[in-house]
Formats: C-alpha cells, sequence, structure tokens
RNA sequence: GGGGCUGUAGCUCAGCCGGAUAGAGCGACGGUUUCCUAAACCGUAGGUCGUGGGUUCGAGUCCCGCCAGCCCCGCCA
C-alpha cells in the first residue's frame, strides 16, 4: 500500500495547488509546500486513508474547512489518475477527506502479492551497511537474564534490516578485555593454575565460581586488586603465558554462548573488546591531537559539551585511566571510529545501532559525542543507541531466582520449553490426541522459545518488561502461541484437501466483509516493515501480526472456505495462503519458525 | 544537586508526523460448537490518559512547572 499511498499523495498535492493556487504560490515562496496529511484510516468506515490538509488551511484562507476540503475534492474527483484507483471521495466531521479504494483495485493488489515472495515489500534502493552490535555477553560469566533483551531485539531488527536488502553485519562485542580478566587470571593463578595452561580443565560453572570470588577478593583486598591491575597490564601488552591463559577462558566460553545462540536460531559474529586493543592507544593520541584532551586527576579526559555534573562542571569521558590503562570508553570511542572507516581497516558502515539497555543512555551520548567532534563520523553516518528497559519479575523488581540469584539464560529458555511441553501433554490427554515424542518435544521447543522471543518483542522496547511465563505462554491474548495457532490452522484447511500452492483463480472476487477485512490487512505489511526499519520499533510488527492474525480468525470463524462454491472458494484459499505467507514472514523476520501442527 | 526513562481500564500493555467517540489482551460477566483444530468467535461492564499551566482550528501525543517510580552521574562494562 506504501507505493499507493505515494500516488494518491501527489494526486491529493496536485488537487490542492490547483484548488489554491495562491496558497500553493504561498508556500512555494516561503520554501515549504502544501501538506494533504495524509494518513491510513483511523477507522475501517473511514475507508482506507485520510486527508486532514484542508483544516489547517483554514485560517490561512479565512475559509469553513469544509469548503476547503470540497474544493480538493472537486479537482480530485476530475483527475482521472485518482477517478481510477478510489471511490468518489467522502468528507466529514471537521473537514476530513475519507478516501476508499476501489475493490477492483484491492483485488489487484492481493493478485500482485500471491506471486511475489517478498509480498510486496521492496528492496531498499539505497543499500547501506549497518551494524547491529547486540548481545554482547562476559567472557567467563555466563549469559544471564540480563543478555535476553538486546540478544532477542538486536537479533530481529538484524533481520529486518537483511530483509530490506542492507548489507547488516551483526557485532558480538564480548566483554573479552577489561579489568575482570586481571582479577581472573589472578586468582586462578593461585586456587587453579591449571585452568590457565590446560584446555577445558575446569567447567564453566567453576569457571563462574571462581569469578564470584576473584570479584569479592577485587572489592576486599587492596594488594589482590594491585597485581590483578599489573595482570591487566601484562595482558594488554601482549605477555604470552596471559594471552594462553586468556585465550582458554574464551575459547571456553565462547563454546557455552554458542550453544545458545544454536538453540535460539541467533547468528552473530564475535569481535570482542580485545580486537580493539591495537586501537586504543591511536585513539587517544589522536583525540589529543585534535585538542580534545584534558588530563584532569591524572586521568585524561574529553569533557562533554553541554553535559554537566553536580558543580556545573562539564561531565568528561575517560579514555585513559591515571595508571595508564584505557576503559571501556576508549573501547567504544575506537569500535565507532572503526566501524565507520572505510574498508581495508574499517567496516565501511552506514549506519551502526546499538542495542544495550537504557542505563547506558548517559555513557552513548557521551561516546557519541566525542566521536563525532572528533570527525569520526562521516556525514552521512548515522550512530543510534537503541536502548531497552530492565526485565522484571511479576513483583516488578529485578528479575531473580528464587534464592535471589541472577537467572540464567539456559534456565529460563529451559522453563519455558518444559512449560510448554507440561501444556501441550495436558492438552493431548484433554482433546484425546496422541502424537509421537518428536511430535512433542518439537513443539515443546517450538513454541516455548517463540513464546520467550515474543513476549519481549511485543513490548514497546524503552519501557520495563514485566516478565511471566504464564502470559507469555497462554493461548489466548497476543502471543506467539496464538500466532502460530492462526499458522496451524491455514495449514489445516491444506490438510483438508485446499489447495495452497497454486498462483489461485485468475481473478480474485470477494463479497463478505470478513475477506475485505483480511485484504486490507494483508496489505499493510509493506508499511510496518519499512516503519519497524525505521523506527527500530519490533513491537510495531507484532502489533500487526497479532491484528492480522484476529481479522483471520474472525474470516475463519464466519466464512466458509472449503465449503464455498467455487468462484468464492478460491479466492477464500487464496487469502488463506497469502495471510500464512504473511505470517511466517514476519514471525521470521522475529526470529520465529513456524508449525504446521501444534 | 544534575541528567535520562517511565506514569493511559482492576492487571499487563498499544497508541504512527498533533486529527473524528482513547484501543487491545488478560481478568469479570453473558452468549456461540451437526461445519476447515472452540488454542476460536460474538457481546456487556470498566478511563478526570499522574497533576497544573501553555501552544493550536484540534493535545494521551508538542512546550514549561510540579508530584511519584526506576536508572545513570571520573578512572567497572
Amino acid at each position: 500500500m506504501l507505493r499507493i499511498a505515494q500516488t494518491l499523495n501527489g494526486q491529493l498535492l496536485a488537487a490542492m495547488e490547483r484548488a489554491f493556487p495562491a496558497a500553493a504560490e504561498q508556500a512555494r515562496a516561503a520554501g515549504q509546500c502544501l501538506d494533504p496529511q495524509l494518513a491510513p484510516a483511523s477507522k475501517p468506515e473511514f475507508g482506507d486513508f485520510q486527508a486532514n490538509g484542508a483544516l489547517p488551511l483554514a485560517k490561512p484562507l479565512g475559509q469553513p474547512p469544509r469548503a476547503i476540503a470540497t474544493a480538493i475534492v472537486e479537482q480530485l474527483a476530475a483527475d482521472p489518475a485518482f477517478a481510477e484507483l478510489f471511490e468518489p471521495p467522502q468528507i466529514a466531521g471537521p473537514g476530513f477527506i475519507n478516501l476508499t479504494l476501489r475493490p477492483e483495485r484491492l483485488a489487484a493488489e492481493v493478485q500482485a502479492r500471491l506471486g511475489d515472495g517478498r509480498l510486496g515489500v521492496p528492496e531498499v534502493e539505497q543499500r547501506a551497511p549497518v551494524i547491529v552490535d547486540f548481545s554482547s555477553p562476559n567472557i567467563a560469566k555466563e549469559m544471564h537474564v540480563g543478555h535476553l533483551r538486546s540478544t532477542i531485539i538486536g537479533d530481529s531488527l538484524a533481520r529486518v534490516l537483511e530483509f530490506r536488502g542492507h548489507p547488516v553485519r551483526r557485532l558480538n562485542h564480548v566483554g573479552d578485555w577489561g579489568t575482570q580478566f586481571g582479577m581472573l587470571i589472578t586468582h586462578l593463578k593461585q586456587v587453579a593454575p591449571e585452568a590457565l595452561i590446560t584446555a577445558d580443565a575446569v567447567d564453566l560453572g567453576d569457571l563462574v565460581a571462581f569469578y564470584r570470588q576473584a570479584k569479592q577478593r577485587f572489592d576486599d583486598d587492596e594488594a589482590f586488586q594491585t597485581t590483578s591491575r599489573e595482570e591487566v597490564v601484562k595482558l594488554q601488552g601482549g605477555d604470552p603465558v596471559s594471552l594462553k591463559a586468556w585465550g582458554l577462558l574464551c575459547d571456553q566460553s565462547r563454546r557455552e554462548f554458542q550453544a545458545i545462540y544454536d538453540r535460539l536460531d541467533i547468528a552473530l559474529c564475535e569481535r570482542g573488546e580485545s580486537f580493539y586493543n591495537p586501537y586504543l592507544a591511536g585513539v587517544v593520541a589522536d583525540l589529543d591531537a585534535l585538542g580534545l584532551l584534558v588530563v584532569d586527576d591524572g586521568a585524561r579526559c574529553v569533557f562533554l559539551e553541554g553535559v554537566s555534573g553536580k558543580d556545573g562542571k562539564p561531565l568528561p569521558v575517560i579514555v585513559q585511566k591515571s595508571d595508564g590503562g584505557f576503559n571501556y570508553a576508549t573501547t567504544d570511542l575506537a569500535a565507532i571510529r572503526y566501524r565507520f572507516a572505510p574498508a581495508p581497516g574499517g567496516d565501511g558502515a552506514h549506519r551502526v545501532i546499538y542495542v544495550t539497555d537504557a542505563g547506558q543512555a548517559n555513557h552513548f551520548a557521551g561516546v557519541f559525542q566525542v566521536a563525532r567532534r572528533a570527525g569520526w563520523i562521516p556525514p552521512y553516518g548515522s550512530v543510534e543507541h537503541v536502548p531497552f528497559g530492565l526485565v522484571q519479575g511479576e513483583d516488578g523488581k529485578k528479575l531473580k531466582t528464587r534464592a535471589g540469584d541472577t537467572v540464567r539464560l539456559r534456565d529460563l529458555l529451559d522453563e519455558a520449553v518444559e512449560r510448554a511441553e507440561a501444556d501441550l501433554r495436558r492438552r493431548l490427554v484433554e482433546e484425546e490426541r496422541s502424537e509421537d515424542e518428536a511430535f512433542i518435544q518439537h513443539v515443546a521447543t517450538t513454541v516455548g522459545l517463540a513464546a520467550v522471543k515474543y513476549a519481549d518483542l511485543s513490548q514497546n522496547r524503552t519501557t520495563n518488561y514485566q516478565f511471566s511465563f504464564d502470559r507469555m505462554l497462554a493461548l489466548q491474548g497476543n502471543t506467539a502461541p496464538y500466532l502460530l495457532y492462526a499458522v496451524v490452522r491455514i495449514a489445516g484447511i491444506a490438510r483438508k484437501g485446499g489447495d495452497l500452492q497454486s498462483g489461485g483463480p485468475a481473478a480474485l472476487t470477494f463479497t463478505e466483509p470478513q475477506e475485505w477485512a483480511l485484504v486490507r490487512e494483508l496489505l499493510k505489511l509493506d508499511g510496518v516493515i519499512a516503519e519497524v526499519e525505521e523506527e527500530l520499533l519490533p513491537n510495531r510488527l507484532c502489533t500487526y501480526l497479532f491484528e492480522l492474525s484476529q481479522v483471520f480468525n474472525r474470516f475463519y470463524d464466519q466464512v466458509p472456505v472449503l465449503k464455498a462454491e467455487d468462484p468464492a472458494r478460491s479466492s477464500r484459499l487464496a487469502l488463506c495462503r497469502l495471510t500464512a505467507d504473511t505470517l511466517k514472514l514476519g514471525l521470521g523476520l522475529l526470529g520465529i519458525p513456524p508449525l504446521e501442527r501444534m
């Protein structure tokens, strides 16, 4: 529908200019343009589109808005290209112009999508290399609930951008470099030296425990702190023993992360903080050369413009600590520079997207400002922090286990799948169905993981997210199972003899309001995808898929498909097919595979 | 103290560039199955959009003040 909207916008604009040439001339002189204020109809009874542009003209023209709307509509009706697309426009309320597409136009749009693998969603004209930086767990720690949202949201955004045809690089900026390694290596040298020279000498669970102990010691023991800092310097300086130990730890964690990514079907390219190590000194030197550096309390800082702290003094971004070490701001700056830098020696990105929690907003704002002032973000480049809220338990507090520990991602996914399985088994008994074990495992896994992903994605990411297994696995409402079920119903029609493979009939004929509602819903896909691409809000796609499922279920409930006589039957089958394809495509962009039966 | 985010139905949340009578889902109440999976569908009840101003033809949406909650604020990431 985007192309039609664009055409319509042009026709409206032309009509307005013909109706009010003086006003158009005046606008042009002011370097502006009359605005038809075209929008999708706010309610189905208003048609497909509404143009609100008559209202703001009332005052400057000194005419009642309805009279203005009438003049626009007269000009519009005189445009044969418009009359071919639309029914005669209606003027409603204070001066809204309601526009309804001709039924044969709608049917033709559906027809075009039936033979189109992209379902009417065009590929972008201007491909722009995009980097999506997401997930980013820390080496020597397990992935936990804190990584859930970044991983799921980042993957979905990457999928949408890829589908639009952009070259996307999915980067896993793992924490594989900072002070934490000094701590861990120092501690391991004392308590489990074999872990530093032999692969898998201790398992990851123990490593996590060691990490916790190391952190404790770091906080309590000043001597340990000093040794740890020295260890970091050794590592960053390339000491072979430290490097070898570091490599072993990373390998072990990496395999563990990969198991989670495989399970979630998420592709990521690991490029940890350590990757930027060789560039850190250069970053600081260049900031110095640009005259941006200030030494304060022994630390080398860039003071931010427009951001002041407690005493009204500007806030600093510290790029080199007083002990000479670099920190995460330095790494992030090196990363920005590398990512925007042209191909050999850089990624040549046009857009860089960071999917991290909202708590890092200040940090990124600071780092982006410094990068911009240093000239590392090209004029065509955009760098965006895509923030998201905390995962909370049903008590409204940060999600923890009953014992008060951080929830491991693996456990969280296990529980979702277990609950889905228990639910499925209970229903099989109730419905006296019998299914083999492979079916049960496949459905439970798909539903459980889909529920976790969908619950997260369906919420506007900027707010905190209240995690609830019961709600996400519910079979009704805006949940993954409800959407999956809509796909399954259509697959059921195919099993009962409906042909969903062929291209559909030569001419589609629709008569029922439920059919038209479904047609209109199906045609919204391209607009929704464009919106997600621009605003990076996957919940818009979720809302759309849910509404599509609801409209389909209404249709399915009230309009017979297989029992209908033939002009209607094949047209309805075509609608079923396009609905299934649309749902599958949309779910795919959310990282959710469909099911044939459940 | 400064900054950020949030505040919409009993609960969880949508609400697009400011547009018509503010929408879902859950929960509550009532109905629908000889028929493609009732995991569905239809209906009823439920709102001073935190609050006070301002901008405008029009504000949940934009601006300012205030209140409440969460998060961040120099050498952790």
